[in-house]
DNA sequence: GTTCAAATGAAACATTGTTTCATTTGCTTT
DNA sequence: AAAGCAAATGAAACAATGTTTCATTTGAAC
């Protein structure tokens, strides 16, 4: 799905910022960086934009934020998304790249009485194949 | 052990700052947000001195910070640390406790080739028996 | 094209992260 | 116990990030 129908599917306007922004998720294979779609926009980017571009995306759906610790937060399409949906995920302790692995195994966990799971999420860190 | 044993051990010297740092943990059966420290500490808090308690104690492997995602961080003494050293962690959507519930199973997790898993991380979201 | 609500971006303020440095504290040696 | 020294503290100040306000611009519906 292109950018114009991801906003239009969710009913916000379409506008230069946003657009960009999903385009450079779009065209990345990994998740990226505040600081990596900052580069790519180039002069567009603005900071209060940015800022607003991203809660607006999230709370919209369209983009996930992944967080695997303070230092390393990153954005992707929903559709890719990372974290949620069930996904492993791969960060690279060398180059930092988050990568999704596949499906979390669905098998038994062993959740203690009284819990009830609803969102399962793998992390597993290590060297990627670029790295190792 | 005992917060002075623990720093001793690390060759840091016993502050109160930091005695009282470990003290707080130590009693809490959850991991807590440094707001939950803050509070406990009263007037011996001071804004500078926790920020670098907390990097002398992380650097120091005494604590650990657990990231569930960017509005929830908390800290726990590494004994009990609830994300790495292979433990499975449950962060209930509604009271946002996190709290650990055992071993990560250890089974095959289907890494692809040229993938070198070193920690695995599960984290379990959902509804824990307090708020059920 | 006109209209109106929504988005923008500048300014300003709030919060958090971090460094510098003079003072104090904890620990070692005597 | 006292002296000496390196480490820790806390005040000040600065940097980076998060957030609101508001006048102006833009997108989309008519």
């Amino acid at each position: 799905m292109n950018a114009i129908d991801r906003l239009k599917n969710k009913g916000i306007k379409k506008t230069a910022h946003r657009l960009m922004f999903i385009n450079i998720l779009q065209k990345s294979a990994v998740a990226l960086t505040e600081e990596d779609i900052k580069q790519d926009m180039g002069e567009l980017y603005d900071r209060i934009t940015f800022y607003r571009t991203i809660q607006t995306l999230l709370s919209a759906g369209i983009i996930h934020r992944i967080v695997i610790d303070n230092k390393n937060v990153k954005y992707a399409l929903s559709e890719i998304a990372f974290r949620n949906h069930q996904h492993m995920h791969f960060f690279c302790k060398i180059c930092h790249t988050v990568a999704c692995i596949g499906e979390v195994p669905s098998y038994d966990y062993g959740l203690p009485t009284g819990y009830k799971g609803e969102e399962y999420e793998v992390l597993i860190k290590g060297i990627c194949p670029n790295c190792g």
